[in-house]
DNA sequence: TCTGGGGTCCTAGGACCC
DNA sequence: TCTGGGGTCCTAGGACCC
């Protein structure tokens, strides 16, 4: 097999930055004096009695605790641990200043999540005056905790795929940079489930060829891969037990969707109950939107059933709207219409707003004639308003009359 | 041990237009 | 008479990631 020189270009120079136990780190920065002392803690939880964990501390996971576990058990196999909701505001701030660090650090940026960021070094070589990848990468770690208080481990490579990998090697708080040309043979050390991209359902279809590790793969024929997995498939896994990888580095694509979504504490079937939830999570999703300035044209209700089904229901407007009236009017149609399909308790309500446009601030004058408008701009008006005592006066300072409930 | 909430990307079928 | 093919948009569902 030839080299392909684009695939496995051996002179790139990317790295991998990723926070250690972001959530975790937060929380503690955010309280020094309380949580910031415990040792076992984790957190997440948010659905009372239904939540998983988002982060454990390093302390928790050496009773077993792992991102995704459910609180429950979490709590049976670390009982002493102290929980704690995740600040999601502080870790967009956090996660904001990291990356402001980075991007004065290297030439191109890529956010990958609110805690991991490639970056791509090329054409640096000069400029840093022939200093290491390595050395690069701790002098970047250095820089971050200095000017964010944050502690990242950093994993380099020739490809974002072995950058990836080789921040596992580095955690935490460290650094490993794999040299070119070195690859292949590290990549021989990994689980096909440790592969980014490879998720439980794949490995299961690989579990049954009889393909556990990359050892085990690497010997199998091309033709063999493609067969099983499809002509895109197959390649892609040939290449990626190989460690070819030759996706760019691209700073950060503009937002493609916004949404909100809850799961309640019990099932519910109450047709009232749904619907006020709906607004609730349509008032939440609205003013994220609103608050990135941008407009939606589909609106999608999503709806997990009690067996755990999940369903979604979607529809795509001529013109974009913002408001949460406008966005909860097409929301509750799909909402009939999903419980038309399917009724029975519900375990899980959401919206997602896509079709994503920003706003322009100029008023929209009547530009379609005659043609009914899913906005008006009084609606508009009254959701940015609203938007602006909330920021003032705090979240829950304003909700539309129908989400009170009675005796509030 | 029953499984959060925020996203992205891909696929496949049907509508509709040329 | 039988039967075109391609392109784009929309919808539903699924896989995957942190």
């Amino acid at each position: 097999m030839t080299e392909d020189p684009v695939a496995r270009d051996r002179s790139r120079r990317i790295l991998h930055v990723d926070c250690d136990a972001f959530f975790v780190q937060v929380a503690r920065l955010e309280d020094p004096e309380g949580v910031g002392r415990e040792p076992l803690l984790l957190v997440g939880g948010s659905a009372e009695g239904r939540g998983v964990v988002t982060s454990a501390s390093y302390e928790a996971r050496r009773y077993g605790v792992h991102s995704a576990m459910p609180m429950a058990t979490a709590l049976r196999l670390c009982p002493d641990a102290t929980v704690v909701p995740v600040p999601r505001k502080a870790c967009a701030r956090r996660s904001r200043a990291v990356h402001g660090v980075l991007e004065r650090l290297a030439p191109v940026v890529q956010a990958a999540s609110i805690d991991e960021f490639y970056l791509d070094l090329a054409g640096t070589e000069r400029l840093l005056d022939g200093e290491s990848l390595e050395g690069t990468a701790r002098r970047i770690r250095e820089r971050v905790l200095e000017a964010t208080e944050i502690s990242v481990s950093v994993g380099g490579g020739t490809a974002k795929l072995v950058a990836k990998l080789a921040t596992g090697l580095a955690k935490p708080g460290g650094v490993h940079v794999v040299p070119p040309g070195r690859e292949g043979a590290f990549m021989r050390r990994w689980h096909l489930g440790e592969i980014p991209g490879v998720g439980p359902a794949l490995l299961e279809t690989l579990k049954a060829k009889g393909l556990e590790t990359v050892e085990d793969v690497l010997p199998v024929e091309e033709r063999w891969l493609v067969e099983w997995f499809g002509e895109a498939g197959g390649r892609w896994l040939r290449d990626r037990v190989r460690g070819i990888d030759p996706a760019p580095v691209e700073s950060s694509e503009p937002r493609k969707s916004v949404s909100s979504e809850r799961t309640f504490p019990r099932d519910v079937r109450d047709p009232e109950i749904l619907e006020r939830e709906l607004l609730r999570q349509t008032v939440s999703a609205t003013a994220a939107l609103r608050k990135k300035r941008l407009r939606a044209r589909t609106v999608t209700v999503k709806l997990r059933d009690a067996d755990f089904t999940t369903r979604q229901s979607s529809h795509t407007l001529a013109e974009p709207v913002e408001s949460e009236t406008a966005v909860f009017a097409v929301a509750r149609t799909l909402l009939d219409e999903l419980r038309r399909r399917r009724a029975g308790a519900v375990r899980l309500i959401g919206v997602g707003l896509s079709s994503l446009q920003e706003r322009e601030d100029a008023v929209q004058l009547g530009l379609f004639g005659g043609e009914a408008r899913a906005e008006s701009d009084r609606e508009r008006t009254i959701a940015r308003v609203v938007d602006d005592l909330r920021e003032r006066f705090g979240e829950e300072a304003v909700l539309p009359a129908r989400i009170v409930e009675p005796g509030e």
